[in-house]
DNA sequence: GTGAAAGCGCTAACAA
DNA sequence: TTGTTAGCGCTTTCAC
């Protein structure tokens, strides 16, 4: 009883007797039918129960209305958001959205992208895995025609459709922001060298002190894993210097995180006596006391801006596109952790600034 | 050049002189087909970069092998971890996984629910949203033969296969703990009484105080909304008491998080003069300090006994199937902020109960 | 071991 | 305004 078979538009236009083309652009809206029609098709469907069945038309029109998003993590806070943002734009559209998780790894990344192409996705959206550094599989989709977008990671060997976010322009805003505040002696909580967002970072944080005057004491540049043990543990090992820093900006809210907790424990007051800046606007900063002021990377806005290139190359697909890199304006989220002045209104441009390359 | 025609099992069918049927059963690897075969077509399709058409075979064999899961709100650690548990397994399948965000919408709920069942998928997960109190949208899916499994969330007016988590035994696990460690006035932070899992958790916390013989006293269960701002707004009041409790038994992280950073402010000190447990195990317990006691509710382990469940289902698709309820048994994960006395080994077993229904 | 032929449910020329 | 017809790419029964 439960599995009868589905109506189709042939038993509606049965039912009618009428041609199930008829059926079809009655349901399509189609402006060369009769309202008489129409109504009386989308009624009997209604009482048939009738469900479109989009996989025959996808077949038939050849295009899907589905768009794949590939991303190394679900649970990572940032992904879904820019998964929310994708969806924010293509809900008022027909397209539909598939989710696949690469767990960063190539081999999942690779059959997630076949699959992503079996079952006729009409776009690509992707953050490639860590593990990536051959992108063979990724010029397979541009091959085929389909669109590609890249967010959030991107490698300028490949040429191709991104919007990422600056890392430069948001360890600068970070560290300028702690100048304002009156610190000078500005620790640096520095990522792995090989990777090129903390290299970004990393500039940022000497470009202004620079442009402030300020030196730039490699002994104040710390690198680590930026994990929240780490964090704990420089933090230890700053106390024990004979002058402590007025402040720290951290490459990761982690480690930012961690050596607050270390601060604390030891009686130092935040920001009072060491200002503290992290990366990533993670979810905790707003939680904890005081709220970590951090850099955040507007994921949300992220996936709006990749839905909308790719709704926007739709429009012009006969003209041979040039790929466009969309560079995101970093927001400083000022919070308790780095506020020694009076309050001051937030920044809130978050205007993208669009660059062909 | 991007966009050349895709090639068809008839391209190479035309090129190897042979029937489309052979190159199909080739590619499926049929027992009928001589290895030479085979192997020639296999050897073809790759060259010829052919990509097989997933919606295709979908229309033709009258079923797409994909899963729908619909799930409130994907930046929620929870239903991410639940979707990962759900691939884990499904990856090992045939299966493909199609995620949608109901935003706890009931008009977004039964949108998705539309999209999914327009795409044919051969079945349902979903957690419904905390607007829906009428099911007929979950009763279509299962009037047309889908199967739909529920998890997280459930109810009892509606029949259907559910995974859920059983909040009483979490919360009688949580405060059966502190009583362990030597607390006996204990404060009970309430969610409102109208949500199934905060009343399941209520009585959890009062049939634990009662089987040790400790007086419930009506004082201390506290009900509100259990956010951050109330968990310190409740610690404040707390702290006027004439006697402070020697624990707090928060139903959610949040709640007790908030509470943990206004008695760290008084210098009351955790777990010694107030012992803390919180519930869900929300990623921030474990970065805290110190870590925050709480509830894990098993959130891949409930995705991958609905992913289970769900190819069972398919294995007696003939039988009429009874509803069954998986009820997981939560697991208590101890950490600084309840942990009085010696440390002691963690509660390892997750072993879910079978309940028919 | 392979071929022929039909058809999944829908759409879209082309006709009328 | 509606009907006719063909076919999207694949699977599968029935032949041989």
């Amino acid at each position: 009883m439960s599995s009868k078979k589905r109506t189709t538009i042939h038993d509606i236009a049965k039912k009618l007797d009428i041609t199930a083309s008829t059926v079809s652009r009655a349901l399509k809206d189609h402006p060369r039918i009769s309202d008489a029609t129409k109504e009386l098709v989308i009624k009997t469907a209604k009482e048939m129960n009738y469900q479109p069945n989009s996989i025959a038309a996808a077949l038939r029109r050849g295009t899907s209305n589905l768009i794949g998003v590939i991303i190394p993590n679900i649970d990572r806070n940032f992904f879904a958001s820019v998964v929310r943002g994708v969806e924010d734009v293509l809900n008022d559209t027909n397209y539909n959205v598939i989710i696949c998780q690469s767990n960063d790894s190539l081999e999942k990344e690779k059959s997630n992208i076949k699959a992503l192409l079996e079952a006729q996705v009409d776009g690509i959206f992707a953050s490639y895995a860590k593990e990536t550094t051959d992108f063979s599989h990724f010029e397979d989709i541009v091959n085929r025609g389909i669109p590609l977008i890249l967010f959030d990671r991107m490698q300028d060997v490949f040429n191709v459709d991104a919007v990422v976010i600056d890392d430069y322009l948001g360890a600068y805003k970070a560290t300028e922001h702690l100048i304002e505040q009156g610190c000078e002696r500005i620790v640096h909580f520095a990522g792995p060298e090989n990777v090129s967002i903390y290299r970004d970072r990393r500039r940022g944080y000497e470009e202004a002190m620079k442009r402030s005057h300020l030196s730039v004491d490699e002994d104040l540049i710390i690198h680590s894993d930026l994990k929240l043990e780490s964090g704990k543990r420089l933090a230890e090992e700053i106390l024990e210097w004979n002058e402590l820093p007025d402040a720290i900006f951290s490459a990761s809210d982690y480690a930012a995180m961690g050596a607050m907790e270390v601060f604390k424990k030891h009686d130092i007051e935040i920001p009072q006596d060491i200002a503290v800046v992290g990366f990533s606007n993670e979810s905790f900063t707003s939680l904890i006391d005081p709220g970590l002021t951090s850099v955040d990377q507007h994921s949300k806005k992220m996936g709006q801006f990749t839905a909308n290139l790719f709704l926007d190359r739709l429009k012009d697909k006969s003209k041979d596109h040039t790929p466009t890199k969309t560079v995101l304006n970093p927001e400083l989220i000022i919070r308790g952790s780095s506020l020694k002045k009076v309050e001051q209104p937030q920044d809130q441009k978050i205007e993208p600034e669009h660059i062909n390359t």
